[in-house]
DNA sequence: GTCTATATGGGGATAGAC
DNA sequence: GTCTATCCCCATATAGAC
């Protein structure tokens, strides 16, 4: 860790109580408290509340999605043809949100919450600097994940990728409910159980046969 | 719409406004001007903020986890040795929150998101109300669940569970997503279609094999 | 039951000394 | 760069007249 000057305090004590309490909640008095500063500090080194939030997500979102196109890269790479397995693809898109938690600069298991929690938060200002952080990803995502179904329909790809996703951040934010559901069986802070779950259940989802005609699924009346 | 009291207008004003902005960033000031309503009378009526935030979700979430249950029952009773297809679990656990916005009463397509924004909130006090109130419904889909899924074990089983909330509670939480994802393709507002593509994603999920040996799944190896 | 007026506290941001 | 002191706004909640 080289850097501890104030500005770089800040940012991690902002991080760990964002990720706790969400945005709104935690106050600039709890984030300079906490990271041993002044309150003033903030305001000189980001100049607002809004442009401390931006700097804590910017800091952690560009390395993750830099690693899952890299490995995105390296699985086409060694798959013959340039067409990787759906579970490697996968798995270039799920694990470095995961493993971001086993780095010493990585945020711990904090930044995983907080990207969760970013993606349901009010905000629309936060929304659109997310939307500009993931659209490569999810171009390029959508695309290696085109060639590996190709017999799937575009429309139906892209809502398969917003459950993939979807599912994801979910799983990301709130693992408590693992706890409730399982009533202590599963391990909530077991990510690494976690991404090896995910890659078969959302390959499978993935591959499912499409809605039969028009869009009556056989089994899925229930009157 | 029987009751048109103050009581009435605030609980619909503020299901309304915490679906679009949060609980937190949503004051009592928002609520009483949009209700029409003078700003005491939520104290009056409710005695604080919390316990308007509890009444809020609690007049939508025992009617939604009722018809559940119900459409649980139906399918057993319909199907063969009380047997029921995993389609039909599934469809019983998607249908209600996805159709609550087809009834007058129902809070149209806001109380939707206020539930997919609620398992997300950071506040410990709603998320226990929230246990609470799925407790019986997830304990009864998971017997469902295990029967239609016999060789599934109990602590994949839970993982599964899990990750099928996720993709629902993030679903209903934001269809913005889909819309980035697809550039417009789909259309995010479309619920029908949401949950009659939730199915089969879902059922395949639920389905896919296990993991094989410890947990090292083919093809998840990416160095 | 409904209103006005107000108590009380916390929030973000800033001015200006050091 | 860092601190103190403060401004100003908005929050929840309540007291008390009607």
């Amino acid at each position: 860790m080289p850097p501890r000057g104030t500005k770089h305090r800040i940012l991690n004590a902002a991080e760990a109580l964002f990720a706790e309490r969400g945005f709104e909640a935690t106050s600039l008095r709890a984030i300079t408290t906490s990271a041993e500063a002044n309150l003033a500090a903030v305001n000189y080194h980001f100049g607002s509340k809004q442009e401390l939030v931006k700097a804590v997500l910017e800091r952690r979102v560009r390395p993750m999605n830099e690693e899952r196109l890299r490995l995105l890269h390296a699985c086409e790479a060694e798959a013959d043809g340039g067409k990787p397995t759906l579970e490697s693809i996968l798995a270039a898109f799920l694990k470095p949100p995961f493993e971001m938690r086993h780095r010493q600069n990585g945020g711990g298991g904090v930044i995983v919450r907080l990207f969760g929690r970013t993606y349901t938060e009010p905000g629309d200002e936060l929304w659109k600097l997310f939307v500009g952080q993931f659209r490569e990803v999810l171009e390029r995502f959508g695309s290696a994940l085109s060639r590996a179904l190709p017999e799937l329909p575009r429309r139906e790809l892209f809502w398969r990728m917003h459950f993939m996703v979807a599912t994801l951040i979910q799983t990301l934010a709130d693992m408590r409910r693992l706890e409730m559901i399982s009533g202590g069986e599963c391990d909530p802070t077991d990510f690494d159980a976690a991404v090896e779950r995910l890659v078969p259940f959302l390959a499978a989802g993935l591959r499912a046969p499409l809605p039969g005609g028009a869009i009556s699924g056989k089994g899925t009346e229930l009157t």
